[in-house]
RNA sequence: CGGGGUGUAGCGCAGCUUGGUAGCGCGCUUCGUUCGGGUCGAAGAGGCCGCAGGUUCAAAUCCUGUCACCCCGACCA
């Protein structure tokens, strides 16, 4: 009877089966997010925002830490603006939206929602440097950003999407090289201290840069399908835009100097990432950092005498420590309670029984690895604060394992092709040449994600595929 | 944008071949019951069958168009 039961409960398809659409079950069936009417756009629902505004807290400390100031700039940009910078335009072209209508009359010039910020942005730029003693400046934007993409998937490709756009000018080329890697260490550390996901930094390809930077860095991410993940970027743009919008400053020693600018990003895609790292069969699996609900105190026997105060006063007592604790009093029975905490991701659960409530304690049970623990009422707020943060250290060392273990290095094609196809990433000597990357991906659909930094030079032996000379090494995968 | 698939109640689906005016499960509402791994029972509410045309006495069902979503490619955070 039991089991007849099961089949009628709504099931996430596994992730073996179809890794896919276990992504959408998940994020369907935990409330994250909903399709709207607008063609590739999501609506991001009040649990998969709360995951996002605490991303957004965390990150935006850190760049307060490293010196910048939030602004915003306007969402439209005349078309003029945009074509300024060759380069980046035939990058974003394709994929603009553009104003055409101010009411029932026709723009004179039409305009763009922002793709990106970097053309508006040095557009004003132009205007406020004027002296050495403008420099630098170190500014960054939330805001929303829409790129008309053919194929959309919630988080990890939408046309509309929220982001962060940090955008700095500099005296020099140092001095913007510098920034542009400091940030991408910002990301790591976000990434890795946050959001409890191990990731490669290093570089890009001439063919994967962005449109109109000098070079770009890239954090890279092992979904557990073994595909990659760009989970934030940072570009040097040398002195591309400064040229293009004459952004110049004078000198100390009164010489008029193109400034030197950088560009750095992350978006609301890695929500899709920490769905892909960490999720399992039963669901969500939410870093406690970025938890929306830490702690979800699930009542047993709700009806029962004595239950359901104790249990609300163990709640509050948590949110008083300043823990994201929750109470769940709806009439569900505890079964069904413990596998919607699951499919949620949050990271503890608190049972509160009659048996806890005669014994002082409640029983804590860890989404990762769903070990049961009786703890005494009696200190629980601390005991709780390090459960988390070992929750935080298990995941991040899980991911990592896994990400270690799905990484294989080849020297031969036949070695790339055949780590890929098991499902992770390859580590390869390369040529640094964009057609033998894109004879790479046009055969395999394998693309280079990053040249790691420290390894980037003096590597030796022959490229994996076209067998010149070996330039660089190369962490090769499929991509999101 | 090319190839394939699917649109029927909030969700998952059946019905379509062979036209006759819509059904099942979950969920939802009410009452009771239960709660330490998806309780149990009773009574209810809910659908211009994606949209627009066409064929027909009659269309969820046949035809045309269109839109959306999913999968596989190409393009991209």
């Amino acid at each position: 009877m039991a089991k007849e039961k099961k089949e009628f409960v709504e099931q996430i398809t596994s992730q073996k089966d179809d890794f896919s659409r276990w992504y959408t079950d998940v994020i369907m069936k935990a409330d994250m997010v909903d399709y709207s009417d607008v063609k590739g756009c999501m609506v991001i629902k009040q649990y998969g925002y709360g995951i996002w505004e605490l991303m957004q807290k965390e990150m935006d400390a850190r760049f307060k830490a490293t010196g910048h100031k939030n602004a915003y700039f306007p969402l439209l940009i005349p078309e003029s603006l945009l074509n300024k910078e060759s380069e980046h335009v035939e990058g974003f072209a394709p994929e603009v939206a553009w104003v055409t209508h101010g009411g029932k009359e026709k723009l004179a010039e039409r305009l763009c929602i922002r793709p990106t910020s970097e053309t508006i942005i040095c557009s004003m730029y132009s205007k406020w440097v004027q002296s050495y003693r403008d420099l630098p400046i170190l500014l960054n934007q939330w805001c929303n950003v829409v790129r008309w993409e053919k194929t959309t998937r919630p988080f990890l490709r939408t046309s509309e999407f929220l982001w962060q756009e940090g955008h700095t000018v500099h005296a020099t080329q140092q001095e913007a090289e510098e920034e542009a890697v400091r940030m991408l260490h910002v990301y790591k550390d976000f990434a890795e201290n946050v959001l409890a996901i191990p990731v490669i930094m290093g570089r890009k390809s001439e063919k994967e840069k962005f449109a109109g930077a000098d070079h770009t860095y890239t954090i890279e991410a092992m979904m557990l399908d073994g595909r990659a993940l760009q989970m934030g970027t940072s570009h040097n743009l040398g002195q591309n835009f400064a040229k293009v919008f004459d952004i110049k400053y004078l000198s100390k020693d009164g010489k008029q100097e193109y400034v030197w600018q950088t560009s750095w990003g992350t978006s609301t895609r890695m929500i899709g990432g920490l769905i892909m790292v960490h999720g399992d069969d039963r669901g969500l699996k939410l870093p406690p950092k970025v938890a929306p609900i830490q702690c979800m105190v699930v009542p047993i026997g709700m009806h029962k005498e004595g239950v359901l105060g104790k249990a609300r006063e163990v709640c509050a007592s948590l949110q008083a420590a300043g823990l994201r604790a929750e109470i769940d009093e709806r009439e569900q029975s505890a079964g069904w309670k413990f596998n919607d905490c699951e499919l949620r991701g949050i990271p503890v659960r608190l049972e509160v029984g009659p048996r806890d409530i005669a014994a002082g304690k409640a029983v804590a049970v860890r989404r990762d690895t769903f070990e049961k623990i009786s703890v005494p009422l009696q200190g629980l707020e601390d005991y709780l604060r390090e459960l988390l943060a070992d929750i935080h250290k298990n995941m991040l060392a899980t991911a990592r394992a896994y990400r270690d273990a799905h990484t294989y290095t080849a020297k031969t094609f036949e070695e790339l092709v055949a780590g890929i196809e098991k499902g992770g990433f390859v580590k390869a000597p390369w040529c640094g040449k964009t057609d033998c990357e894109l004879e790479i991906k046009a055969k395999t659909g394998i693309t280079t994600r990053c040249m790691p930094f420290g390894e980037e030079e003096g590597t030796s032996g022959t490229c994996v595929h076209c067998g010149k000379p070996a330039q660089k090494m190369m962490y090769f995968a499929k991509a999101y």
